[in-house]
DNA sequence: AATGCAGGCAACCGCGGGGAC
DNA sequence: GGTCCCCGCGGTTGCCTGCAT
């Protein structure tokens, strides 16, 4: 009994998003929240299926969202939890909150594997690899103790997941925080956009003209959320190009549309209106914004999130490497240390 | 300048878990 | 307890871009 298909094949959109849908897109989910995604294509009119759907906001949508490339610290974190964790990326993006399991996935496989891997044969000779560029001694050395690693991993995210929950302060997307004069206006120039351009190439300059004239016709939305939106913008749109582009050319949607409109002045503003309020995904959004790459390892530590911005200058160790000191049998560890990937910071360890 | 190739990344596919009925 | 549905996850694919020849 095979599994039905998670939507009709007939008529179901693939590939790149258009500008077009992810406004729509956004649009639907600044009003109803995610969620419900089995809804999202027949209640947005857009010819993609639900995962479809899920994935583009999760993976790329989504606010808090960083983009471009890792760093040093990151990288080195995502070395540590891929250790300790194995393959779960998504565990792992739980520890980079500003990071897709999809982008770290990506990342690992595209940059890190290598770098170990020719690490490796730098100091070749005795031990076998796994894909992964772990040897299996060290694969061997981590098991102990890692089901109880994971299990307090696991226990981390309940808690995070608990506090994210009960916390006042983050509020899930509300209508009544919308404005839904705006909502469908917006949703006409999206519509109206979408009906006269299916290509990504009109992205910047369509999507720009749509934002500003729903800009241009919305309130101002608090200013208090203008950081954490402006800086989803520009994880976001921005890093695909600004406003009033020139670009006329009408190839699928590519990075190099992105990268030729890196003139952005308004559309900050526009995401800011666009979501009109603190960003859904708060929880990350807030820690991203008070979290500077060393200041994110807190993120780590048994405190309340606001303990993050109470201490911006400490790198503290964190529960994962506490797990890491404790456990000095993990030779893992110790490659990884002299990965020496920066040799500036190195000593963060 | 044209072509081929490899790398990077967004998106898709299939599976499994968990809740509702 | 069984089935269905929804969602999340990890693996994989395919397209686009940049670089080498």
């Amino acid at each position: 009994m095979g599994r039905p298909p998670c939507c009709d094949k007939v008529g179901v959109k693939k590939g790149p998003w258009t500008p077009e849908e992810d406004i729509i897109l956004v649009s639907y989910i600044q009003e109803h929240g995610p969620g419900n995604w089995r809804a999202v294509p027949s209640n947005t009119g857009l010819l993609r299926c639900s995962k479809s759907c899920r994935l583009r906001w999760t993976n790329y949508l989504r606010p808090g969202i960083k983009r471009g490339n890792f760093t040093d610290h990151e990288e080195k974190m995502i070395i540590h939890l891929q250790a300790l964790l194995g393959n779960r990326w998504a565990a792992i993006a739980s520890y980079l909150p500003q990071r897709t399991d999809n982008d770290i996935k990506n990342y690992w496989n595209t940059h890190l594997k290598k770098k170990l891997k020719k690490l490796q044969t730098g100091t070749e000779g005795h031990e076998s690899r796994d894909d992964d560029g772990l040897s299996s001694s060290a694969s061997q050395s981590i098991s102990r103790g890692q089901w109880e690693r994971r299990l307090q991993t696991d226990i981390h995210l309940a808690k995070q997941a608990l506090c994210e929950a009960l916390s006042p302060e983050k509020p899930n997307i509300l209508p009544d925080q919308l404005n839904p004069t705006s909502n469908i206006r917006f949703m006409n120039f999206a519509k109206s956009a979408s009906e006269s351009s299916t290509t990504y190439a009109s992205s910047t300059e369509n999507i720009a003209k749509l934002l500003k004239g729903w800009v241009r016709n919305s309130p101002k939305s608090a200013s208090s959320n203008s950081a954490v939106t402006q800086q989803s913008f520009n994880n976001n749109f921005a890093d695909r190009g600004g406003t009033e582009s020139t670009s006329s050319d009408e190839t699928p949607s590519t990075k190099a549309d992105y990268k030729n409109n890196n003139n952005c002045t308004e559309l900050p503003e526009a995401f800011e209106s666009l979501f009109g309020l603190e960003s859904f995904d708060s929880s990350n959004s807030e820690l991203s914004q008070s979290m500077s790459p060393d200041e994110s390892c807190s993120f780590f530590q048994d405190h309340h999130l606001h303990d993050c911005k109470q201490e911006p200058t400490t790198v503290q160790m964190s529960l994962l490497e506490k797990w890491l000191f404790e456990d000095q049998q993990v030779k893992d560890y110790n490659l990884i240390s002299d990965l020496k990937l920066d040799e500036n910071t190195h000593n963060i360890f």
